[in-house]
DNA sequence: TACCTTTGCGAACAATCATTCGTTTTGCTT
DNA sequence: AAGCAAAACGAATGATTGTTCGCAAAGGTA
């Protein structure tokens, strides 16, 4: 019970990264056995199936956003800056868990019925809140005015290539990247900043 | 072979909206089958293969793609212009097409190496094509200057969503969501503007 | 009506899939 | 060294996959 959560979390990984890499279907227990080393039937003995590995991905995923969503939502912070602190939170996620993040998004739609329900629970929570603090700073006129829905799809947009098409940079560019992205989304949102 | 055609878009289009609702991989040929009503073996008098499918699709799409970068490449506008004109393209197509260019975007790496090969060629002289022209207008002070990759990405993605999360929407409301996500980048790139 | 091409069918194929089983090896604790 | 639980194995299972095959409707043309 030692050692066995370090190869627990070792096939996580290696999952986490093939299923970006091929996609959740297209990748076979043989494939992910291979890479950490072991025969098939081996990755029994540490996990309960293939459907397990993606629903703890996506959840530990899910979680992540859930905490960050409710810290920045209960602060006491502007309407600007709480965007501005919802879109590290995304960029930190991305830097920290490129692998995860990418299984996050695109491979949810093949988590067994019950875990979809839920998970699509927690995405229309999230979005929901995320439109209600535009929606606020809108009607203050901190933000100029345009469709909710089509703010918030821009805005996560913006943030979500990130973690595609970079190789693990260094924490600098990643911030010089970062920095150009902000402000992008900056001037698209508040149109007389800089 | 008068039929036979119809049949064969058919096929085509049933397997693109099959494609983009569970993924290239999750869709079997007796799913596609069901959904045009015949026997998964009777599919085999209209096409060659599930992978010929796959390739249609990417191809007629990477073809639509380029036909509208040359276009506009070769055209005589402002830099401005081009990218302006860039977007329409991409928001025309997934306003027309959406589920070919949702399986254009995400099954791609799911063609055979020889196509896969061709695909990420063109994909990459497409995206070379779109950032010389960022890279110019910077250069120009025409734009605000940041990585021509991160402008590059930043612009595809603020236009890369719209057929994902919309279902079929009217041409009104399709062109009200286009303005904003055009004022939007508007802002993102050249700053003055409103 | 007779002929021929197109379209469809149902059974069958080999390949591959996730998973289970009983057994053996490993490595730690006593 | 003995004992024991965790970890890995190889073989096997049933289900599902894309595709093939020989054959039957269908439907237009002569």
């Amino acid at each position: 019970m030692k050692r066995s959560k370090n190869r627990k979390d070792e096939i996580y990984a290696v999952a986490a990264s093939l299923f970006r890499k091929q996609g959740y279907v297209a990748s076979t227990m043989r494939d992910i056995a291979e890479l950490v080393g072991i025969e098939a039937s081996s990755l029994y003995s540490h996990i309960k199936s293939k459907e397990e590995i993606l629903i703890t991905i996506c959840t530990t995923c899910a979680e992540e956003f859930d905490e960050g969503m409710q810290r920045i939502k209960d602060s006491n912070l502007s309407n600007p800056d709480k965007i501005d602190a919802l879109i590290d939170l995304h960029l930190d996620i991305a830097y920290n868990k490129p692998s995860s993040v990418t299984v996050f998004d695109d491979e949810w739609r093949h988590l067994p019925e019950k875990e979809l329900k839920s998970f699509l629970k927690k995405r229309n929570a999230y979005e929901a809140n995320f439109k209600s603090i535009l929606k606020d700073g809108m009607e203050k006129g901190e933000f100029v005015t345009l469709s909710d829905s089509t703010a918030f799809h821009l805005i996560i947009n913006c943030v979500k290539w990130v973690h595609y098409y970079s190789k693990r940079i260094s924490k600098d560019r990643f911030d010089s990247k970062r920095s150009d992205i902000k402000s992008f989304i900056s001037r698209g949102l508040f149109s007389k900043m800089n």
